[in-house]
DNA sequence: TATGAATGAGTTTTCATTCAT
DNA sequence: CATGAATGAAAACTCATTCAT
């Protein structure tokens, strides 16, 4: 690592250390208050700096959504090689093993994730911070689309229309980090398996098969 | 109606009405701006009360969001026999039309949905509210559990955990409120579409028609 | 007066007592410190109101010195009809009444006018001030432009350009607020006969007379 | 130059243009923005130095109102000798003479001077400042003092009270640096012979005049 | 029931100044 | 001498809630 960094300035490493400082603060307190009830004080002080100190590496308190993203987004892309290489070239074992891992970034950082995932929805309609996001969730959208995009084209992945099917399997993911008490107690592994068993097609028992009725779950 | 409301006191006649009428104003106020952007002098304004009236109806701000809850699964109970009755004994049919009516009720109240999804979460771990809030969503949870466990039985429903099933059925009518600019464009029938080809296992191509490499979406 | 308030809503009456409240209280505190050093909280405080409820009669701080302006050129203007009628229609005379009359309402809000005069250069360049700042001194400055006017078509005052005359004429009355620790102790009687005798050019012994060696002091 | 500054510590030379560096990014600065808005870092910017250093140079912020009376009175003080060489001794031409250059000196750091104007009347009040803002400022009061009380003696200027006399004739001066927007436009020439003809006394009428209805600007 | 002026705690943000390097 | 990251106090402003009318 240290070889790595021998290109960037002391500044910019400094300030990058800085970042994942306020960022994994930022985690800590939005498990416990909504991000209009943490105040840039308690983020702060959460990140062991002073208050003034934030704005040193964030222009303001809407920053650390971005923030957020691009962190979140960043995990999830460092293993996306390794992902493909595991999978054997088959799209839906792609996908399927993409999506367990994009559970378990959100399930890292469930609560920043809720509030990225409502709070960015504001900041989009903002000129100012729009192209930001957009960046930062790109890399994570383009992932997607590109192993629905070659599963249709192997033709093992079925969908109308590209852009509903991104965003459900975002649903799909986000699922598990939006639940409230109703979810309480359900292992993460399990919704995986529920997910899985859907997009696999075990959900509804085929129309034919129906007369025959088997009722085993999940042949 | 005037035979309707003989039944109830004048005065919850007049408490119903102007809870309505603060309802369909955070709607509105809702699709310009977040739960906190919005002042509670600007949601009385919308309303057409004055700011200090709103506190005749309800007990805080936050209590707004328990309002939005009863609203909309309000409408969404209301339709649940006809739905039931249209579906011919089907639990598939019954869910597919289900989900198609939450969306569509979500569709009507779209921006005060997320803001309750997202608060809620938050509205949930105050113990004064927690009741209210389970209280008010707990129609909704019932009438798509019900579903699920009657398919179950019939064996035309496959799934692990009722209420992973349940969550997830639910994240994917949410699905259609939670896009920012990602689906722009879509078409909400496209939406449903897609969501009801995934339930019915059209998703995935079966593993042995894999090698055919039959690339026909949703046969 | 009742009868005066009689056409005005209670609303309007009460913001222009709780207006003049504030200016008042700006007054007072201006004398002790700076338009920076002074806080809101300290005026409002001064005021006799709570901090927040300076903002329900002004849009922002910076709104004080339009108060400011339109406090002080409101007590000018009222006077100007009596001072007309004093001055026998001879413009010297009207000028150095009117002048005596500005130097006096300055004096009473010194402090205030300091203010006023210096943070105004900055609120004309701000376009949402602009506007407000000329409206509000307009009035004063068609006063001093119509008598320096009146007094050259009777050819009993002298001038090149407009212009420069009224800001020359602001300038000299200005002054008697702009003393520092300089003119401590000087009455201002003296300061208004020392700024008359100027204007009515017994200022510069005349050329002629140099050489007679005349030092009386304003023959 | 090498030579002049043989006498004095390399110290002091250095300390000596670090200030005149700080002077002129002042003037440029607050040819922008208000004293209170130019913050240390943006002044520090400027003059080509880092935020910190301005200290060594500076005991506080402060202390460039001190830094900015000594800079510009030095500039006037240096052109007094031969102002009085030109003024072939009559004190009334050495004052319009004097008034021209303080004028000229004040044009050209007009903003700072503005901002000194104002803030010094501040900076006055407290003690640690009093003093060094009358020494930085005395050799000019001292100047125009010392003008009037010869053009006095010698019978050629007229005035009642000297520290008022000084004070108006700043005033004068002043002017041209503190119009807004009400004499945008105007060249300092018109403004510098407008002010000479009033002191030459030719602003009114003479009483004994007014009935020839000469009404001629400026005999 | 209805109003909306009043409150003051709490928010985000800025910035003069310090000091380890 | 020079730096600029760090500090934390203080500022302007907002707003949920109350209450006299």
């Amino acid at each position: 690592m240290a070889e790595a960094l021998r290109n960037q300035s002391p500044d910019q490493t400094l300030a990058e250390s800085r970042r994942r400082q306020i960022f994994l603060a930022a985690c800590r307190v939005l498990a416990r208050k909504s991000f209009h009830e943490a105040s840039v004080k308690e983020l702060a002080l959460e990140a062991g700096i002073a208050t003034g100190s934030i704005y040193l590496y964030l222009h303001s308190k809407d920053e650390i959504l971005v923030l957020i993203a691009e962190s979140m987004v960043g995990e999830l892309v460092e293993q996306l090689p390794a992902i493909r290489a595991r999978s054997g070239g088959d799209p839906r074992r792609e996908l399927i093993e993409m999506m367990s891992t994009i559970i378990d970034v959100i399930d890292r950082y469930r609560d920043a994730f809720n509030v990225l995932h409502h709070e960015g929805r504001y900041l989009e309609r903002r000129t100012e911070y729009k192209q930001a996001i957009v960046r930062a969730s790109d890399p994570y959208r383009s992932a997607v689309a590109d192993v629905l995009r070659r599963g249709r084209q192997a033709g093992v992945i079925h969908f109308f229309d590209a852009l509903s099917a991104v965003h459900i399997i975002h649903m799909l993911c986000a699922g598990w980090a939006m639940h409230g008490l109703s979810l309480r107690g359900i292992e993460k592994e399990t919704y995986k398996r529920e997910v899985t068993a859907i997009l696999e097609g075990r959900f509804f028992a085929p129309a034919s098969r129906n007369r025959n009725g088997n009722g085993a779950a999940h042949r």
